[in-house]
RNA sequence: GUCCCCUUCGUCUAGCCUGGCCCAGGACACCGCCCUUUCACGGCGGCGACACCGGUUCAAAUCCGGUAGGGGACGCCA
């Protein structure tokens, strides 16, 4: 194991969004290439807003992903004490002081200086304050340093500057006495010896407030990875109204996590001209150095095709087991049927999605109630009697088949009587399935079985001959 | 408003550091053709971008400067 340590530190207060999910897979994928170490934690600071739905929902979509961590989940409410200690520490030291200044004041000031068009930040005037009231409710103060400017190189956007004039003296504890998430982070990371803290690049800006904390503290300082953000169609920041954001969502919607994964890894990251990564692939050739500076749009499409493909590869067994929860939505049932991964089979080359799939798979188990009577139309009424009446003759004659076997005996059928495979297959086909997007008629007649579907063949001529 | 960041096809991106091989390559989407009993898969082809303006240079997507546009941050949220 190398020294590298990195963590994904979400905050619980709502499901893991793919937005997370992404920085979550670079850390991880930086851990892994390294041979470091992938902690987990959990910044639930916020009291209020932090709830324990929220934990298990991002555990989930964690565990989906197969984001396995090494060390964790740790939260940061079971280390109020050592926060509390550090800040006594800077107090002691003159880094930091009591802040007496009321909430609504402060309020009142940055928006008269946003109005005025100057920097809204903290004006000091606590900063050397010399009597210190007693029982007057008071926030701690970081002192920031004045002049000169904070820097650091940032792993992915280069080396990145700020004046120190910038940056004002920031809130490390609340007047309840909890820390705020600025100091927290930095005692975190410096505690769990993080080497390198890869996150979003909404944090840029908080960055150099943590380096002199880092400083001040007598912490080393880690490396920074800011990954740009995923942004909806209309190039905002991606949101609910884009439509689902949720990892879980997108297993529910029936997409593989292999497919989400490789989607994430190649919005924003890329190999060259590569496009489809197993896991194994993007682990050993990630590299954080690859990762864009500029954020990127999230596109469905695009996750689709990649879907779409790891179910044409995808294992039948497997995909049969994962398919079985869509299935049974549709309150279908496979226990009297054909064997779900024979049907998995026939429909891993047509379905972009397993909601897909489950949708086709429905009248394997399920004969058709209604035929499709746009697409019957099309035919001749003497034409679909005959049709129906010969292939249910012919097939009466086997009892075993296999796919091309059954794809002769049509042929069979057609030379017969003198008619073309698509007055033939087409009709048979809306029999079988009520429609006419499905798979091959022999993939469908082998999989259903012979005696079930002359028992539709049947069921459609009588529905014919009555109209 | 202030600060920080970003800018190659509609979208994801390669190339940029180490100028010439780039009148810019791949992928998704889209359009056509082929395959075909439907729907798909697959194959082939097409459409389509270096934000803009200046500079440096024999030569710039690549280096420098500026402009414009977009995003982010400015909380006793994280």
């Amino acid at each position: 194991m190398s020294e590298l340590r990195v963590r994904f530190a979400p905050s619980p207060t709502g499901y893991l969004h793919v937005g997370g999910a992404r920085t979550a897979l670079f850390n991880w994928l930086l851990a892994k290439n390294k041979g470091g170490t992938f902690i987990l934690r959990i910044e639930d600071t916020d009291v209020e807003r932090s709830t324990k739905e929220s934990v298990d929902a991002i555990l989930e979509g964690m565990k989906w992903l197969g984001l396995e961590w090494d060390e964790g989940p740790f939260y940061q409410s079971d280390y109020f004490p050592l926060y509390k200690e550090h800040v006594q520490k800077l107090l002691d030291s003159g880094k930091a002081y009591k802040c007496y200044c009321a909430s609504e004041e402060l309020d009142t000031k940055r928006n008269l200086a946003m109005q005025e068009g100057r920097k809204p930040k903290y004006d000091g005037t606590c900063r050397e304050r010399a009597e210190q009231p007693d029982g007057q409710p008071y926030v701690v103060r970081f002192r920031a340093p004045q002049g000169g400017v904070t820097a650091f190189d940032d792993l992915i956007k280069g080396t990145i500057t700020f004046p120190n004039e910038e940056l004002d003296d920031l809130i490390i504890q609340r007047t309840d006495g909890t820390p705020t998430y600025n100091f927290c982070v930095v005692i975190d990371d410096a505690s769990m010896r993080i080497t390198t803290v890869i996150r979003g690049d909404d944090h840029v800006n908080n960055t150099p407030r943590q380096i002199q904390l880092y400083e001040a503290l007598g912490f080393p300082v880690p490396q920074f990875a800011h990954v740009p953000m995923i942004l909806g169609s209309d190039k905002a920041r991606l949101s609910k109204r884009h439509g689902a954001t949720s990892v879980i969502a997108y297993r529910d919607m029936g997409y593989l996590p292999e497919a989400l994964l490789n989607y994430l890894v190649r919005l924003g990251w890329s190999n060259g001209d590569d496009e489809i990564f197993s896991r194994e692939e993007m682990v050993q050739k990630f590299d954080i150095g690859n990762v864009g500076r500029s954020a990127s749009v999230f596109n469905t499409e695009k996750l689709n095709w990649l879907n779409a493909h790891y179910i044409k590869n995808g294992d039948p067994e497997r995909l049969a087991d994962l398919l079985l929860p869509h299935l049974s939505v549709r309150e279908v049932t496979t226990l009297n049927g054909p064997d779900l991964m024979v049907v998995v089979r026939t429909l891993q080359e047509r379905a972009q999605t397993l909601e897909e799939m489950a949708e086709r798979a429905v009248f394997y188990y399920n004969a058709p109630l209604s035929y499709d009577e746009v697409a019957l139309a099309k035919f001749d009424k003497e034409l679909l009697l005959s049709v129906f009446s010969a292939v249910m003759e012919k097939l009466s004659k086997v009892s075993e088949a296999d796919v091309s076997g059954i794809d002769a005996l049509f042929k069979e059928v057609c030379n017969e009587n003198g008619w073309k495979m698509g007055q033939v297959g087409q009709p048979v086909r809306i029999a079988l399935s009520g429609g006419t997007q499905a798979p091959g008629i022999g993939e469908i007649v082998v999989t259903l079985g012979i005696e079930e579907t002359i028992r539709r063949i049947q069921a459609a001529r009588e529905f014919v001959a009555g109209k």
